[in-house]
DNA sequence: ACAATAAAAGACAAAAAACTCTTTTATTAT
DNA sequence: ATAATAAAAGAGTTTTTTGTCTTTTATTGT
């Protein structure tokens, strides 16, 4: 298991590909997200039309249709995309999965756990959607294998 | 879903309240363990025969038998249960999903991942089993709910 | 208007994780 | 030796996650 869902996996990295591929205009198919991350084409789409639902991500159907990011988009923190797919709990639930754990009500590792909550939460906020279309575009960065 | 798997956090709860009842001699039964940590008995004495298997916790059928920590035990990391339960890729899988993400061949978020797993890599090769006995015994701590 | 295109939606199917129930085995005390 | 106890083991079921296939709807170019 890792520390985000599968589904949330896949977003993020189709997400990071919409926007290299879109960056400059016009728009990307399914089938060559899915191409280009290596994901299941039509589980990916259950996952983007989410994301669409909820304006993470701009689409178009009909020729010539498909996703991509408009300006604003771009800027989005990654929190935003993994909020959306696994929710907020990742950034407040419990490390040993109490339903009542607080300050007030620790479990042990609490403090320690909050920490590492705090810093990939500022991380996710701090990192954007179209930060890395260059280095990906250099071929520096991957999203597939 | 969260950093570790269910059957890692009752392993993780499971393993702080044994320690905490038997630091002073003395064995618990899986009835006890399961009745104070909040989880299902038979799936948590599945996952602690698993972690007696592995020398990870100790136990004796029988009359008085049940689980319990030798003064060895209690000084394990915590790493070590959740590797036992979770595996290693906790500490060491790429944040995207990627099989072959490295430093050359690294995923977009790549570097900001690695710090993040380091320190929870860090944090749980510092907390020991041991190590909450007496704030459990106080109340200061707690493992359900 | 019509055909082609591509996302949206719906209904399943497979696999994995979480959970339950029953039987067996080892240990202890009498 | 025997009965009681408690973990170990086995054989399931349920739920969630992941993945597939088909049909519908919206858009575009001719």
């Amino acid at each position: 298991m890792g520390v985000f869902s599968k589904t949330c996996e896949y977003a993020l990295r189709a997400v990071f590909f919409i926007a290299q591929r879109t960056a400059n205009g016009g728009r990307v198919g399914i089938k060559d997200i899915a191409g280009g991350i290596g994901s299941p084409e039509h589980f990916l789409a259950k996952i983007l039309q989410d994301l669409s639902k909820r304006g993470i991500v701009q689409s178009v159907k009909g020729p010539n249709g498909g996703f991509y990011f408009d300006k604003k988009s771009l800027e989005r923190p990654l929190a935003d995309v993994v909020e959306a797919v696994d929710g907020s709990s990742i950034f407040t639930g419990c490390g040993l999965g109490l339903e009542e754990c607080s300050a007030a009500n620790p479990c042990p590792i609490h403090d320690e756990f909050m920490e590492l909550r705090n810093q990939l939460q500022r991380m996710l906020k701090s990192i954007t959607i179209g930060q890395f279309n260059e280095e990906l575009n250099l071929g520096i960065k991957f999203l597939k294998r």
